[in-house]
DNA sequence: ACAGCGTGGAAAATCGTTTTAGCGCGCCAT
DNA sequence: ATGGCGCGCTAAAACGATTTTCCACGCTGT
């Protein structure tokens, strides 16, 4: 039987409450935190004035006295990305397990915004930052680890001087990757990327030209650089597959090319694999409902999340070690849509690894 | 010229601020938020000592005397659902224009966690709130609107007593997908959905319902649910399309049913449009990379999150009139997974509307 | 019997802002 | 000359908690 409610008038205090248990403040907070004992007979009359009064401790107040917000900010490029969508969603989950909570904002890759919101979340004191950057310079808003709260970066901007950094294996990745098409026997092997500035893309990038390497085909390669919109993937991709020496196989390194990749096929009226091999990075409940099946390179999100916020509460908590470098092995996931090129083409259903 | 940075030691104060440029702090607070004139003169010795020390206001410590946070609350059930994604990533756009920042959880469409979860947004003092809640009974969290800050519920709970909400017109949407499907012959029309107990699910449900009656197939209808994962849809269509009377439709209202409707089909090595039409309530950029595409009742979800941060803003700044209730349309994207029953197929392609 | 100690409670300081109250000064009008 | 007014500034109160400091009391050991 309590009121906790009537939020007309003002919230209830641990003023409020001290006076109508009869003690000091003190020991209000005393019973609620449990830091420091208090008598049965008090503690009962705290306990029910609280539930009494429907009181709720303020938790800025408690911030600003305790020094620590128990938030944590989180800045991602593009929240309608579900690579990015499922990070934030797996950290929310960890941290809120710790009590902590998440402050969330999108770049929208343009590093100004991102300067901007970091800068925000600097002053509403987060105890932490997990950062997607859309650079993997990030001077314009830390010129060292001096200048962020304990910070960890994930995805982007791997290998950052003096950060903890978490990251797919993106080079070994698009190497296995390659690798698979190559043993198809396909020689005409296109990466398609978003951008070739950030660390994660070149390392795929690297990956590939190595897989190519290795085969004697280093003259073979061909990137196509589609940027951050579907439509910016398909058209460069349509545009690739007009030619007359087009690749045999596409291998789409994001999210954002796959969905270009497939439209644009779809857009020339070829068909996967009879006319042309996709082999997806990031896997998604998608790949699985397409048909025929899309092979795909699948980077550890859960992990990568897991990986980032178990690194991230180290540092809450006061390790002070050296930075952590985690990069996290990817699987390949070779369903129907790579095939050796131009074969002979049973009408639908292959073997699945 | 500055040193916005040495996190070593403590961080300069507003107080460090007025000792460096000799005035009083209430005048770095002046010359800082505007609120009252300060002579010119002191003016830039007051900002040459801002910059000079690096000094960012603590957020904490205005929000406590201001009693404003800028911090709104979003609630939502599942941020791996692209819808979610979207709606939530439109309101982070449009919250951090007018600068205010957005508390994320998830409340995984469990009734305690999201009690839980408010609870905690409470403590925070958050001006305000947008929950797209697990159930429309928010008993568990709030008896009545004064137990809230300002509060917009989205896509669930419409009509909710007190509060302002905002939803897709679902009914309509389901009937007028419903009709299409009706007009192109089908009989045999089944609906899956996640659950049956929300309100845009039971809205959706009605839909269908009044379309089957005033077509005289009151009968006919079929209800399926599948819960909120695509494996439990897909076994629940699964089961339903082994049936010697299976239906020659399926219209999934749910972003999780479709897909489980479509891995449904292909598990059973059936075809669409061929063997079975399928309506898919949810727009997605997949809808179009899929073959053949997938014809879709599109939410407005840049709309509502307009819709709903719109009227909590109004909330915010004061004002005081009736509950709004904003129902938003929804467009049926006529596509090619939806035709006549076992009509004679063309292998592929047809014109879209 | 008395110094010493542990215990539980209350008072007061603190966190870093914003806002209120009030002060001194120059100017204008009577 | 002087009362009143506006202006720009500062000191102090306030926001609502936590933490530190201090005190009173009862117990123990010599």
């Amino acid at each position: 039987m309590n009121d906790t409610s009537r939020r007309s008038g003002k919230l209830p205090t641990i003023r409020d409450v001290a006076d109508l248990a009869s003690v000091a403040p003190a020991t209000v907070s005393n019973v609620l935190t449990g830091r420091r004992p208090v008598a049965e007979e008090r503690r009962k009359r705290v306990l029910a004035a609280v539930a009494q009064l429907g009181y709720r401790p303020n938790h800025l107040a408690a911030s600003l006295r305790r020094q620590e917000t128990r938030t944590i900010g989180i800045v991602i490029p593009d929240l309608t990305n579900p690579f990015f969508a499922a990070l934030v969603h797996r950290i929310e989950e960890l941290a809120a397990e710790s009590d902590y909570q998440i402050l969330l904002m999108s770049s929208n890759e343009d590093v100004d915004q991102e300067a901007h919101r970091v800068q925000v979340l600097l002053a509403r004191q987060t105890d932490g930052l997990i950062i997607a950057p859309a650079r993997d310079d990030v001077s314009a808003f830390a010129s060292s680890a001096a200048d962020l709260p304990p910070t960890v970066f994930v995805d982007r901007g791997f290998g950052l001087a003096g950060f903890d950094t978490v990251a797919a294996d993106n080079y070994d990745a698009a190497k296995r990757g390659c690798q698979h098409l190559l043993s198809l026997g396909h020689r005409e092997v296109a990466l398609v990327v978003s951008d070739t500035g950030l660390v994660n893309i070149s390392d795929r990038i690297a990956g590939y030209h190595d897989a190519l390497s290795e085969a004697g085909l280093a003259d073979g390669a061909r990137v196509i650089v589609g940027g951050f919109t579907v439509d910016g993937c398909r058209g460069a991709i349509e545009q690739e597959l007009r030619r007359a020496d087009r690749p045999t196989a596409i291998f789409s390194a994001a999210y954002i090319a796959t969905l270009g990749a497939i439209k644009a096929i779809r857009a020339l009226d070829l068909e996967f694999p009879d006319n042309i091999s996709l082999l997806s990075f990031d896997d998604t409940d998608w790949m699985m409902a397409l048909r025929p099946y899309v092979s795909a390179v699948a980077q550890p999100v859960d992990e990568m999340a897991a990986e980032s916020w178990r690194l991230l509460k180290q540092r809450l908590t006061g390790a002070v070690g050296d930075v952590a470098r985690v990069r996290l092995p990817c699987s390949l996931q070779v369903r129907e849509s790579t095939r050796p090129p131009s074969a002979a083409k049973p009408k639908r259903r292959f073997g699945s690894t």
